[in-house]
Formats: C-alpha cells, sequence, structure tokens
DNA sequence: TCCCAGAATTAGGCGACCCTAAAAGCCCCC
DNA sequence: GGGGGCTTTTAGGGTCGCCTAATTCTGGGA
C-alpha cells in the first residue's frame, strides 16, 4: 500500500496481432537457425527490414525481445510466453477446425493466422479439450500446453536422407497451399513412412517409396518434409525392414 | 477490353474491423430508430463523437454510407451488405460456441464479436451446416442467410405489455454480461412465456409469471427484454389462457 | 423572431505499423 | 589491411483510427 517505487500494478494492454506476429517470427527463426535476423524476420512476415528495426525497438522497450544492434534478437521469457501463447492457440485452432468443421489441411493455415489473434484463452481450451488435448496439429507439429511447455524436436529434412533409409514424416514446414495440397495428393501425411529409394545425382529428383508406390519429388518439395531426427533416423535405417510399426500412432513421441 | 471509363475492375480491400463494426452499428441504430445520428453511432461503438465523423466521411467516401451533414447516415445496399454479413457471421459464431462448445450464454458476445472480424466465410458456413442452419442465435435475435436475406420482426418491449397479457420472450437487448446472467438465472430464456402480472405505479417494479414462479423486476431490466410484436402481443393478450402453446418450439418463426 | 442548448463538424494531434531511399556498419576476400 | 557487398539502421513519409478543444449548425422555446 505505501511501497513508491517496487513493482507498480500497471498493467499494460496485451499483445496487438502484429506484436503477436512478430514474437512467433522471432521465435520460429530461433528454432531454425539459433537466432534471428532482421531479414529472417522481414522475409518471414513479408514486411520490408526497415518495418523490423522499427518494431524490434519497440518490442525491445516492452521487454519481449533483447536485441543488440546489427546483432539480431532474442527472446525474452515474456516474449517467449506471448509466442507459445500464440503458437499454442495457432495450433489447437488448426487441430479444431480440421477435425471438428472438416477444414482442409491446406487451407487451415491461413484461417488459424487470422483466428488466433482473436479466440480467448477460454476459447482455445474449450476446443483442446473437445478434441482430447492433442499433442501436435494435423501439420504434426507439437502444440505448445498451457502453461508455456513445448516438446520441440530436432527434426531433419527428407532432403539429407542417406538413400535406402526410412523415416517418418512428422511434418510439413512450407505453408504454400498448393504445395501442400500436392503433399497430402501423393500420401505424404504426417506419421506416413516414406524410404529414400534413390537419389538422381546433381540435384535431380529424389525417388520415394510412401506405402507400395514410388513417387518421384524434386530436391525443394523434399527439402520440406521435415522427418524424425537423425539419430533416430540412423537406427530407423538398420532396422528399417525389421521394424514395419513401432508407434505408428502419433507422429509426435507420445510418452 | 477497351472500355475507357465504364466499371474498372479494381477491387478494393476487405473491410477493416473498424468498419465492420460501424456498418453493423447504423444497421442497428437504423433499425431502433429508423435513422443513425452521429451521437448514436458514438454511444454504441464506444468512441468520442468527433471519431465518428471522420469515419462516416470515409465510409461515405467509399459508397457505404450516404452521409447528409448534420442529419444523420444511412446505409447504401453496399453497406447493408457488409452489415448483413457481419451479423451473420457473429450469430452464427454465437449459435455454434454455445451449442457446440458450451460458452456460456452471456459470455459468448464478445468472444463473437472479436471472431466476427476474423473468420472466413467458408468457416462461418460450415459452423451453420453443423447446426443445421439455425435461423436465431441464442440469444433469440434472426441470423441473415448467407445471401443477406434477415427477417426482422417488430418487436416490443416487456415494458409496455399490458397488465395481465401474455408474450413471449424474444430477445434481450442488452449487452451487459450481468444483466445477461440475471435475465438467464430468473428462467427468461429466449422463448419462454412471461405474463404480466401487475406493474407498481411512478417507475416501480413490475410482476412477472414465469412458469409457475412469480418474479419482480425492475422497468430498467423490462425494457431490455424483447417480446414478440404488440399486434400480435395484442391477439395473445385476448388468448392468452385459451392458447397455452402455438409454437412452443422455436421463438423465431418456422416455416 | 431571436436565442441558446445540444448535436455535429472542423482543427490539430497522437500512436501503431507500414514504406522507400539513403546512410552506416559488418565481414569476408583479396 | 583495405575494399566491396550485403545487412541493418536512420530519415522522412503515409494511412488508419482515435482523441480533445474549438467552432458551427439546428431546432425548440421564450
Amino acid at each position: 500500500m505505501s511501497a513508491p517505487a517496487a513493482g507498480p500494478p500497471e498493467r499494460d494492454p496485451p499483445p496487438s496481432a502484429p506484436v503477436e506476429d512478430y514474437l512467433k517470427a522471432v521465435y520460429e527463426c530461433e528454432l531454425r537457425s539459433g537466432s534471428a535476423a532482421t531479414s529472417d524476420l522481414a522475409a518471414a512476415l513479408q514486411v520490408a527490414p526497415a518495418s523490423v528495426t522499427g518494431m524490434v525497438r519497440r518490442l525491445a522497450s516492452q521487454g519481449y525481445l533483447d536485441h543488440v544492434p546489427y546483432r539480431g534478437v532474442q527472446l525474452t521469457p515474456r516474449g517467449r510466453a506471448v509466442a507459445l501463447r500464440t503458437i499454442r492457440r495457432h495450433r489447437v485452432l488448426e487441430s479444431y477446425l480440421t477435425a471438428v468443421l472438416g477444414v482442409p489441411w491446406d487451407r487451415v493455415h491461413e484461417e488459424a493466422e487470422r483466428l488466433e489473434h482473436a479466440a480467448s484463452d477460454d476459447l482455445v481450451e474449450r476446443m483442446a479439450a473437445a478434441l482430447g488435448h492433442p499433442r501436435t496439429d494435423p501439420h504434426g507439429a507439437p502444440i505448445p500446453t498451457a502453461e508455456g511447455t513445448i516438446a520441440e524436436r530436432t527434426l531433419g529434412s527428407l532432403a539429407d536422407l542417406a538413400p535406402g533409409a526410412t523415416a517418418r514424416v512428422v511434418m510439413v514446414s512450407d505453408r504454400n497451399p498448393a504445395l501442400l495440397r500436392y503433399v497430402a495428393e501423393i500420401g505424404l501425411h504426417p506419421g506416413t513412412e516414406v524410404m529414400l529409394v534413390a537419389r538422381a545425382p546433381f540435384g535431380g529428383p529424389l525417388t520415394l517409396r510412401i506405402g507400395d508406390r514410388d513417387t518421384q519429388v524434386g530436391p525443394t518439395l523434399a527439402a520440406q518434409l521435415r522427418v524424425e531426427d537423425s539419430a533416430e533416423r540412423a537406427g530407423a535405417v538398420e532396422c528399417a525392414a525389421a521394424r514395419p510399426a513401432d508407434g505408428t500412432t502419433a507422429p509426435t513421441g507420445t510418452p
């Protein structure tokens, strides 16, 4: 009651939609490359680099980011909390819209991208509960908990797989609807087992065995397909034929 | 291909959330009092009157409104289409969130108020389909069709009912969550038959018979309760006792 | 008819986000 | 060790939506 300069009870306004988008983008850049450069963010957010600099300054002044000029940014715990909360909303929404309302796989991302800024926590938790608290979204990406923890896994790219090796597709890291549609069309849903049959030299197409069918895909597409971590994959290579199904259920590691 | 000045194929950007809110407010003001004054809109939107003037000018220049300075505004067909589309989204969302996800009656409005600007038409139609294309929202308000027609009915206020008369509550025209909670608590859900037992003089409380219980409510609350149109009500008065249930099902006229 | 209270509009500003162009900094390669 | 190329930041604007204060208009009553 008399504390003069200590923790003031002032509560700043909730983060705006652009703020949530920036923090989400920083989180994803950090995850991918360990750090987030201005140009990475500009590309991810489809915004001019100068705009990123301005917003980053503001976010840093509000305690969401640490910014070392010319050196990129890092999330503070406060910023990470907002990012994970936003990602949870996004992925729960994607799961719900797909599973309950039948929104197609390749269109659900853009829908969730807008709704994630408008849905209340209460609503998101109701959706999660209706689905039995799923651990991954329909693209195979892990859903952070309401408490802000996430089971991130280091994933490899299908493009890096050794010929003859088998791996489980975990997710597709591209948002392009046409690409998503095509990936679904050739049967590469999250959780699918796929074997790299052959790789043509000089950036030529990769031959994949999906189920009992062989399909050829370009290296660009293959690079977008995230598969289980290379360590696990190395194991998978050795006993690929001997291990037809170890955990064919959920694409994410269930405990 | 050579038309020099005819209909240019330029498509302007989709209306922003504030624009949708303004047009919705104009629609509701027109419905209530036949016209929309600057001060009405300012009150409805919780915004300074000067802000309304500015926005109204912009909306008029974009063809959403007709504005006669110092005389108020009117929706153009284009503006009405946006308003009805927004109201449809809002009411379908309210219906879905209440019926499927169990969002409480008194909290669903604010949730829909945000989601209505973010949900795609496709999503809203999926929700409507999942519910079997409802005609009214949980507050009893009619839902416009996807084509933009609405079955508006002129509703009276419970406060204007003659003592002894019976009417069916159609909706509550107040967004105050505490009021909505109280109204639900005393059993006044949309569709409920209610009889005005007595009215204390000089702005005193009204005694209502709801089911087999009498409840007293203040005139302010009673004024918020919309009941079937007075013409129908007049009829209802005369054969109130003789007509226990004519269409006890849906509060809106089902064909 | 005149006047005045209340409603509406104009004037002048502010913050959030975005842009282009120009300047500055960083780093690798010669 | 000095450039040159790419990245980042600064400088200077623009739009949208909102605000307060000052001004103008409208309409009803004396």
